[in-house]
DNA sequence: GTCTATATTGTGATAGAC
DNA sequence: GTCTATCACAATATAGAC
């Protein structure tokens, strides 16, 4: 237990992470990981019993990192306004940390949709609480009449969607150039935020 | 060749559109699009040389769907509004009957974005010229200033997302109710409408 | 064209020495 | 805790009879 011996376990939480967000669980394979890492496959199964194990720590963790930041949206006091401005940029900074994340769990959960009950319990939030909320904003405040659940997807849609679509929009949009898919994501808060603010001013 | 004898390929392959746009290309098994289609296995490689050569069919098939929609939309004369009218009605009802597409599509291109560009040169369209027919259209009809990505982006972003998202959204806003999730899927092409044009209204 | 049988390789998992 | 060696089985692919 030197000082660079800095926790076997998460040393192979950190590249197992890498490898599962590139490859899905089914792509992934345990070989890789391991060579990754520097360690033996054998060692894996030691720390995590299975792949599947394994894997779960993984996708958890990644649910816990985007899913609960939409929930504290919805639940603060903040005005409309500004909360969903405040989000936006919030959110869109996250996902230019984490750009693989969103695609990852959404496929995930695709493949196996009984894992985000478990997990939405394991956070204790009740969404039914959070929806109220922002419905009674929605309607307190100045705007537009729209159901809570329509405005929270077209958020969401409007931050994840071109992270998920990368490989199309560097290809059709940007005619294979990096730097303009990524002058485009970072032009993505401010036009969003217009976008979104836009749509729900009364007129 | 019976009359019943509909084609042992284009069994094979309805079969295997189904198995793979469900499972993903590492989650598909030779073996159960055999037994789906109630085949043999050594019939597969018959037909297509290897589980490779068979996917790239699917997926191919799958993108042309999906994609020269969209660029057809860009290109078309009708004014701006009733275009994004049409389209996105359009687009959503294709999404309704083919819910698990764009899900598969961008995971698989997620996973080697070097087929992007094979596949979009295959439809011998040219992206620039339409954005310019969508940059035109935009400034000459009295809408706000965007650029025809963005613009582009968020119209399907707004579409697609709720098909991708859906284990997601049918726990975390409708209480794992398909109903409930399926009266919002489809109150969207009216929704998505209303949203795109009032936030592209001169004020 | 379609089948059965089999070759071949890949992969998750465990046993056991150190 | 970490390694090497190996098991057991799954999966793609092919050979060859009919």
């Amino acid at each position: 237990m030197t000082s660079q011996d800095i926790n076997t376990e998460t040393l192979i939480l950190e590249t197992a992470r890498s490898v599962f967000v590139e490859k899905g669980f089914d792509g992934a394979r345990m070989q890789e990981i391991a060579d990754k890492a520097g360690i033996n496959k054998a060692l894996l199964h030691y720390y995590f019993r299975s792949k599947e194990n394994l894997f779960e720590s993984i996708l958890n963790e990644s649910i816990q990192k985007i899913i609960p930041h939409i929930l504290e949206f919805m639940e603060s006091e903040v005005p409309l306004a500004g909360k969903i401005e405040g989000f936006i940029s919030n959110y869109i900074g996250l996902l230019i940390d984490n750009p693989h994340i969103p695609s990852f769990v959404l496929h995930e959960l695709s493949r196996n949709p009984d894992r985000m009950s478990s997990t939405i319990l394991r956070t204790g939030i009740d969404p039914k609480v959070l929806r109220d909320k922002l419905a009674q904003q929605i309607q307190e405040e100045n705007f537009i009449e729209i159901e809570p659940a329509q405005l929270v997807v077209n958020i969401i849609a409007l931050c994840v969607f071109p992270f998920i679509a990368k490989p199309v929009l560097q290809t059709v949009l940007f005619d294979n150039y990096p730097e303009k898919y990524q002058q485009f994501i970072e032009s993505r808060k401010k036009e969003v935020t217009h976008f979104i603010l836009k749509a729900l001013e009364k007129s």
